[in-house]
RNA sequence: GGAGAGGUGGCCGAGUGGCUUAAGGCGGCGGUUUGCUAAACCGUUGUACGGUCAAAAGCUGUACCGGGGGUUCGAAUCCCCCCCUCUCCGCCA
């Protein structure tokens, strides 16, 4: 047997027992079992309702029928070599040997009834165990809601105006850059048409940024697909719970990938990175698609909320004794933008109620949006600590090591352009409707200081 | 889209129904010897889920040869479906 660790095959990630593919929990399994009050109160902070009762009753009707089915290959496996043994001797005609086979065959029954009930228990075991969200952090502060979430920093100050501030689509629609009724027209609601300087803008943002993390932060920049199959958007904990929230190709396995986060993180599901690798720090720039079923009437005037946006996104593999440092420095990078860009905003650090599904600690970056008079999210830095590593089998070998460890993943907007349009127009906007184009994308723009 | 060839462990690669406990090599780790960025020799080597144990270690069982299903007492090996890679053809930015 050679050494080193096998990696999972493309088809799924970690083959399990043939007759029970590897589950992809976002929890282990023996941690859940062993911490089953811990879990409870974990999931009361975060608001969920999960019903563990019915989870400890499967797993010991699970861990029963497992241990049975075991001794009964276990019996057929000695028999066959019995069997085999005979076959090559002189016994190869015996009764015994005929009256061995058809005991064997019995035995082969028997398992199968007890594989059918396995899977039956396990339909009803895995949902519950993949419903599961992560652990949050020790340095998540517990709350309910959105009102929960602690203010971190607070960088740059409000511009007062001596007008009235106009909302980006009152702006963008005079200054035609923006075209919200071709968008309807050719596609639908929350669609968005970018003309002349408006659609060069996204393009400027989009560089800059890119060229900011690539050079200054040490990102390697990635261009992925936009299309992923069922199996990456499981490693990354969008399947199976959030299949509403995403366009699926029809008559395919392919998705319009809701983040970059997506290609960007399984580009090493079934790796196993060498310690020295780590952090391995990406960007990449990509549409983003998102059904938003559930958004209601939040947002509906504006590129605020849209079915298609652009989005830079940061993404590490981290080591996990680093990745608390990680992520407080990914969120550095993004807000190096806004600080670039010279957008007054504030880092919020998400409470247990807030949180998402596969974070253990998020800082949001909410940038100040004048016609709003208020702070909006433009960035979100999470650390999923090993969640998204166990689903996808993210792993590192620790030099001198042999085994495996699974290795942390973060990711952030860096930033979400769409809403970073909005705040370069909203904040930049002049008395007369026009808007500054800010000095450090003056570069990106061919020299222009003002859209008029 | 069509035809053909393939997919075996960290990597290469043998293996056409039971004597395979997946040969052999490379790599990794540990050691011995020699001495100077090295070589030779010996040993060792993955994952998941169970059992045992207070726990760990250890011991032990099952499963895993691209994925899923089937045939069989018994499947890496035979059959079916799917995915991916390569070569050629077609189409195409």
């Amino acid at each position: 047997m050679a050494a080193g660790v096998r990696p999972s095959k493309p088809g799924g990630p970690g083959a399990g027992r043939s007759e029970r593919p590897k589950l992809e929990a976002m929890l282990e399994l023996s941690y859940v079992r062993e911490h089953l009050a811990e879990v409870e109160a974990m999931l009361a902070n975060r608001g969920a309702t999960v019903d563990l009762t019915r989870f400890r009753e499967l797993d010991q009707r699970r861990r029963a029928l497992i241990l049975q089915g075991d001794q009964l290959k276990q019996e057929r496996n000695q028999a066959s070599e019995e069997v085999a043994r005979r076959k090559r001797g002189p016994e190869r005609d015996a009764p015994e040997t005929a009256a061995l086979i058809a005991r064997n065959r019995a035995l082969g029954e028997k398992i199968t009834a007890l594989d059918a009930e396995s899977k039956a228990i396990e339909s009803e075991f895995d949902p519950i165990l993949l419903s599961l969200p992560n652990r949050p952090s020790a340095a998540t502060p517990v709350g309910r809601s959105a009102d929960d979430n602690q203010e971190v920093r607070r960088w740059g100050q409000a511009r007062t105006f001596d007008f009235t501030p106009q909302p980006h689509w009152d702006l963008g629609a005079k200054l035609g850059i923006l075209d919200l009724d071709a968008a309807a027209r050719i596609s639908g609601a929350r669609f968005a048409v970018y003309r002349g300087a408006g659609a060069r803008l996204e393009r400027a943002l989009a560089n800059f940024m890119l060229d900011r993390h690539t050079a200054a932060h040490g990102y390697t920049e990635v261009l992925p697909p936009s299309l992923v199959n069922s199996q990456s958007l499981r490693g990354t904990g969008q399947l199976p719970k959030f299949a509403a929230d995403l366009f699926k190709c029809e008559g395919a396995d392919l998705w319009l990938i809701p983040t970059a986060e997506v290609p960007l993180t399984n580009l090493y599901a079934g790796q196993v990175l060498d310690e020295a690798a780590l952090p391995v720090c990406v960007v990449g720039y990509t549409p983003c698609f998102r059904s938003e079923a559930g958004a209601y009437g939040r947002d509906v005037r504006g590129i605020m909320r849209q079915h298609q946006f652009q989005k830079v996104e940061l993404v590490k593999i981290a080591h996990p004794e680093q990745s608390a440092a990680d992520h407080e420095k990914l969120t550095r990078d993004a807000e190096a933008i806004l600080q670039e860009l010279e957008l007054p905003y504030r880092v919020m650090n998400l409470c247990t109620g807030d949180l998402g599904f596969s974070a253990s600690q998020t800082y949001d970056l909410e940038v100040w949006l004048p016609s709003q008079n208020a702070f909006r999210e433009i960035s979100s830095c999470s650390n999923f600590s090993d969640f998204q590593a166990r689903r996808a089998n993210i792993r590192f070998r620790r030099q001198g090591k042999n085994k495996t460890e699974l290795a942390h993943t973060i990711n952030g907007s860096g930033l979400a352009i769409g809403r970073t349009w909005i705040a370069v127009v909203e904040n930049y906007q002049q008395a007369d409707g026009g808007v500054v184009i800010p000095q450090a994308l003056r570069p990106y723009m061919g020299g222009l200081e003002r859209m008029q």
